[in-house]
DNA sequence: TTATTCTTTCATTATATTTTGAAAGTTCGA
DNA sequence: TCGAACTTTCAAAATATAATGAAAGAATAA
């Protein structure tokens, strides 16, 4: 296979993927993009390699950068801005994994610890099944939380670890 | 907090967090309203509840039954089918782990094995970024496949002890 | 300051997804 | 076999989401 064919497949892969995931499909192929490219791009160049216009490239980005899986380049000499992406995948899934934490995680436990003081009899079988299923999930989502909080940190002091081997 | 508010928030809250992972709305809401439910509930009592359209109660509930998080429920001396949902949360986890596998992770495994076969130089630096890329994608992605499998095929608390193996 | 280059915004347009509901299909008792 | 009760299908309509591109905004060099 040839690189640029292999190139397209795994950016158009990579964008399905993100599809199903929540993340749009253009944001997830200009992170495909950045991912394989070993130089920073520019917007132009994204937009002429993905076939988007300027406001699509522009808006993605900085939702890429949001989420902090892409970075600002300055390059010496250069008016433009050049975007490149974290290229260690382990930082980019502790990446992922904090910001899907935030939004998605963090506010149906809010809702969760809430609905758990729900008026009524225990008697009322209705009442019992509510509570019984939202302790359940509550228990579970307690349980989620902390597994993600660890691989988190996981990263965290990995890279903990290797910046004191440098400095060391 | 009055059940049927309660109820109505958990509906709508569960709803809102399907439509975040590719779920639709209203598959995600059949299935909260059900989780809720001490007994299994009838097609025209699901329209009623959620007010949606029979043939949208349909689909959906098919659909459910075809992640293994509904089943039909035969009552006897009723013509009619109800429906009820798993209500041990751990096992409604380990069914969505194993389905979203079956749909997201399988394929891109797939699609990252063939794109390591990439044609060129190793001097040439676009084909090292890029085979780099798959490369340390495809470990991860081999990774997280066994952690979901373990994670699938143990049914009890395990997700964290197996995480924490993986990550030491 | 002004012209130039690049970035950002956002109303409009395009696309994709979901929902509806009536019609067709199925099941079952009599 | 018929007809009532229920389920399924699917084309059309409604809704939600994403993309476009022209215009406005910033930054820089001259």
């Amino acid at each position: 296979m040839k690189l640029a064919e292999a190139k397209a497949q795994f950016i158009q892969t990579w964008g399905s993927l993100g599809a199903q995931w929540g993340i749009n499909r253009t944001m997830a192929q200009i992170h495909a993009l950045l991912l394989v490219m070993p130089d920073p791009l520019s917007a132009d160049e994204i937009m002429q390699e993905l076939n988007i216009s300027r406001g699509n490239t522009n808006m993605n980005v900085r939702e890429l950068i949001n989420w902090g899986l892409v970075e600002k380049v300055l390059v010496p000499g250069e008016r433009r801005e050049f975007f490149t992406a974290e290229k260690d995948i382990w930082k980019v899934a502790t990446c992922i994994a904090r910001e899907r934490k935030k939004r998605e995680l963090d506010p149906i436990m809010k809702v969760l610890n809430q609905l758990q003081e729900v008026e009524g009899e225990q008697k009322d079988k209705h009442v019992k099944a509510f509570r019984d299923s939202i302790h359940n999930i509550n228990k579970f989502a307690h349980q989620t939380d902390k597994t993600i909080t660890s691989f988190i940190r996981s990263e965290e002091s990995w890279f903990y670890g290797t910046l004191m081997k440098i400095f060391k």
